[in-house]
DNA sequence: GTCTATAAGATGATAGAC
DNA sequence: GTCTATCATCTTATAGAC
């Protein structure tokens, strides 16, 4: 019973990760979150004052699943190309439902017109990553059933890079199969030969 | 003098191009555009009645432009290593100038919010691109310049949305260093052993 | 081709009743 | 915690004078 965050508040940013994610940041409003849940705006301002606060929000608890998903994965799959894989699927997810795109990839192209303390939460989900599949990659060379030329963190920030771009151009063919195979490629290349 | 498009045609296009791709299509505005060029709004609507048919405009001349940078690429440079060189350096110097984004990689963002047309550009765009770049990368592969696995298509695909994730996830961390070591990275591992 | 003026609607945000 | 009512401002877009 720690911590029962309101009911509405966590539907306010169910609905605005969705929102976010399709429209961008400068393309939802209040008046659609309201619209979702069928709220008055009012109702939003009492939980989230300002579009900038409830931003922030929304990403400290993004941030927060992102990483309990990240060590479901080490959880519950030990290999390193196994990890990778349900990364990989994180991300295809996403696209698949509803054409998304992840939340920071979108709010990295939003990133000029975000408020400070949301920029840094962005960067803060990339560092995230990166320091995760760092780790990863470099387990799976050490045990032999990862292979790349390089710093680990190279490894990691390529990899990053490439699925946040593969969902990108992914999306405006509104195929998700794009997005798995080129996913599939990069995968299949860090297998060891 | 053929086709002389009015001046001021033009550096509306200029302009919208560089706030499209700082602040994302929906974003900007007719206002801001005005401001820049110090002239009214009415005079914008007299060049490009609805912002949908400004947006097809600045595709078109886009991709056209686009288009000629290619070609501009083909005729000057031979060698498949210093053409894809030359191709990674047209998305940096766009990132190194005001941190700005691929005007498609922008648009993809916002593609849920784009008129149908718009959308049809953003794809042609990719498109082109990766036509492009799958026939630079036959010809290396043939050369001996070049090496990669799979078809040469599958190979452009990766390329592009790879130096498209590497711009995006660059951006948020303003510092275009980022990008030029990542597309760097990519280009080396086609350098043929 | 550019301007002033204006429209109709959306935006983020606030005051105050219930 | 939710609501109605309202705000100032911004949005795209149009009418009509110069």
């Amino acid at each position: 019973m720690a911590k029962q965050t309101s009911d509405t508040s966590d539907r306010i940013l169910d609905v605005a990760e969705r929102l976010i994610q399709t429209l961008g940041y400068n393309a939802f409003s209040y008046a659609d979150i309201a619209k979702a849940l069928n709220i008055r705006k009012a109702s939003i301002h009492h939980h989230f004052p300002t579009k900038a606060k409830l931003g922030r929000a929304l990403m400290a608890r993004y941030r927060q699943r992102f990483g309990e998903a990240l060590a479901a994965i080490e959880r519950r799959h030990t290999a390193a190309a196994t990890r990778l894989r349900q990364y990989a699927g994180l991300f295809q997810s996403v696209l698949e439902d509803g054409n998304r795109l992840c939340l920071c990839g979108m709010l990295a192209a939003d990133f000029s017109t975000l408020p400070r303390a949301i920029r840094a939460e962005v960067r803060g989900f990339f560092d995230d990553n990166e320091t995760w599949l760092e780790r990863v990659l470099a387990q799976g060379r050490t045990q032999g059933s990862i292979a790349f030329d390089g710093p680990a963190r190279r490894a990691a920030t390529r990899l990053l890079s490439s699925l946040e771009g593969a969902m990108l151009v992914s999306r405006s063919y509104e195929n998700p199969c794009r997005f798995s195979e080129l996913a599939q490629g990069l995968l299949d290349d860090l297998a060891a030969a």
